[in-house]
DNA sequence: AGTAAAGTGTAATATTATAACCTCTTATGT
DNA sequence: ACATAAGAGGTTATAATATTACACTTTACT
């Protein structure tokens, strides 16, 4: 429930603990969680902030795995599908997502300034959405909102330093 | 306030009541309407099906104006400043806006039988939405929601047909 | 071992968008 | 009216993102 990606933390449980869900959801679901997609997981959640699918392939290709676009882009599609990472359209990037397992709506706040995004549950407005477009008729199946502004970070440091963000995770 | 993109309506209709609001933007904000952004705008609006930056150069091209892409992406992005039209990141298409000439938030959602988009209005639950950022520290300055699902025409019509619409306007 | 399904390698290409540079047009000040 | 600067458009090339198609390999199952 905290934004954990505003505060400092030790990222390598962030990562460690996206590969463990992984491994059990992967593994409830009877699908193979092979090298090469477990290291995209690994390779996405690298950071807080979103990554574009060739900001990956140098990093494969370092480990020796193969390293064309459909390599890359058949992990996402399958992290994707699992639910284990999240597309956001607007950066044509993608983000490892924080509570894997189960149906939610999600919003992202996606900080122009660090440019770390964050999941937030959009249950809530998504009933409200849900019900403002069944009034005119239309059935919603999914959402995809994604929101720009500052972080708490950020807006804390503001003044102090303009772009980047002091913690990389 | 109606749904009208839902309904048989006189498209042309449409069509001119954009011009006719582009034409009064401009003119208000000083800038010019060139036959190019103009024909863009009438593209756009051909139908309530979001289009592609590609989609629109053929018919460019056919009016004898310069069909390269800049050309396009140029007018878009003018259009695009002065709030004529939207951009829909999920499926990188363009769609007119129906309510120029003032700040509101939107939504749209977009059929996946027939493809058409309809905008709503967004201002109840985008105050939640800032609200709900606002308790994480998250200083929200713009948000984008694409909703995918099935509109009450296609829903109407499901059944005796399963995709495209009997009305393209 | 035999087989089918799933996963990967590889080359080519499609789609969407932008950069850079030049020319022409329009608006503005004198 | 003319000079000038800003805005708009023409053109070529290229960047960035994503997919298709087909061959080959590995895995799972019998």
């Amino acid at each position: 429930m905290s934004a954990s990606a505003y505060h400092p933390h030790d990222h390598q449980g962030c990562i460690s603990k996206a590969l463990q869900q992984a491994a059990k959801l992967c593994a409830e679901q009877g699908v193979r969680l092979t090298p090469i997609r477990k290291r995209v997981l690994e390779l996405v959640w690298q950071s807080h902030k979103p990554m574009g699918a060739y900001d990956l392939l140098p990093a494969l290709a370092a480990d020796g795995f193969n390293s064309a676009p459909p390599t890359v882009y058949r992990a996402l599609d399958f992290l994707l599908d699992l639910g284990l990472v999240h597309r956001l359209a607007s950066l044509n990037a993608f983000i490892g997502c924080t509570h894997p397992g189960h149906e939610h709506q999600s919003c992202f706040l996606i900080c122009k300034m660090c440019d770390k995004a964050h999941e937030m549950d959009a249950a809530s407005w998504f009933n409200a959405l849900t019900d403002a477009a069944k009034a005119q008729g239309f059935e919603v199946e999914k959402q995809l909102t994604e929101v720009v502004g500052i972080c708490p970070q950020c807006t804390k440091e503001s003044g102090s330093k303009e772009k980047g963000s002091p913690d990389e995770s």
